[in-house]
DNA sequence: ACCTGAACACCGTTCAAGT
DNA sequence: ACCTGAACACCGTTCAAGT
């Protein structure tokens, strides 16, 4: 199809196509070079190898997600909360890319925007030095590491045995409700925000 | 080396060592097969494609875990912390399978034991129905997902650019202990403690 | 400076053939 | 019932050769 000259934008724009569309286990060299309608190895020239290829994939994309923070709410609480589901919203739009992100070890990078923020509004709250790191830190994991959590969940919806199977024989004797509870799929949305909504205020009130 | 008929057992067994030894990359069929002393296409007989295979492995993997689940403390919020505690160790006892855990969707199956254990302790506390599966699932999602970013932040050690090139220019402006803190790596172990306390604290008391 | 095909060393999996 | 080698369709990467 392409028969302009190739260049490192063109390979890295057909890439992320490519692994947007079909995920990253898709994204071979062979596959990119068809797609591009050039030789495998033109592609080496432009990005190196497929590992660079990758790197600079992440690198581009972590880019693009820190414009989206913008704190909202009347309380340091709230806007903390409303950071993390900007972040989660966020990572949930590049479903490929934050696997990647995580394999790669980005999550730092990726996240420091959004460290930003979340610095200013523990301060806001009274918070300092060392504790306020730690609050940072703590909102920080609790966010990516709920998303790392939730998005396997998706990809791999009935689980065997499932929650369900396990709860209603006498699991909690005399809880009908929280058997049941337990036996739904959990809501995610809501049991994102109940959780960081906790934490925070946890973390915001004593010691 | 091995020349007794070959048996799952022993297929599975040498297929968990090459894991343990150098990583799921390291597992492929044509290595394992050298290393049982068979031709490849023996061990789709025993324990059909490499899919399979990694499926059987996790499993067994999983079913050995339940065992270590012993919630200690005086009152349920200690006892909550220390299943928390007890699954982040048993999880990084094994740090190749836990990945491959997360990628097969079984986390739940993983955490069953545990997740009894927290319900007792929730409903000690006093939660009930919805709310209390709520705090149930809310500790869950923190203590997997703490760990996956954890493993992953041990992976690659120096984050380019790490948190620490880009907290001195005045990110903080008038707090250097927060500056320092945030530059610093952190403590893992403090830090997950610090923050399942935090969490299961907001979670048991008012809503 | 850029692109190419051939070649190498790996994969997982299937299949017909052996005992 | 179990094991085998040959073969197929894929990989990523290197390299010498072209323009």
């Amino acid at each position: 199809m392409a028969r302009s000259p190739l260049t490192r934008e063109a390979v890295l724009a057909a890439a992320a196509e490519l692994v947007r569309r079909h995920g990253p286990a898709a994204l071979t060299m062979r596959k990119l070079a068809a797609e591009l309608g050039t030789a495998v190895t033109s592609i080496y020239w432009h990005v190196g190898n497929r590992e660079q290829l990758l790197d600079a994939l992440v690198e581009r994309t972590v880019r693009d997600m820190g414009g989206a923070v913008r704190p909202a709410g009347r309380t340091p609480a709230e806007r903390i909360v409303s950071v993390a589901r900007t972040m989660r919203r966020e990572l949930r739009e590049r479903p490929h890319l934050i696997a990647m992100v995580h394999e790669r070890g980005l999550t730092d990078r990726m996240f420091l925007p959004a460290q930003r923020a979340l610095v200013a509004e523990v301060r806001a709250a009274g918070l300092s030095g060392a504790r306020a790191a730690d609050a940072v830190r703590a909102v920080q994991f609790q966010v990516v590491g709920f998303v790392l959590v939730e998005r396997n969940r998706e990809r791999s919806p009935v689980q065997s045995p499932g929650e369900g199977e396990l709860w209603e024989p006498a699991a909690a004797p005399d809880d009908p409700d929280l058997a049941r509870a337990l036996a739904r799929p959990a809501d995610p949305e809501r049991l994102f925000v109940l959780s960081v909504r906790a934490l925070t205020e946890a973390l915001l009130a004593g010691g």
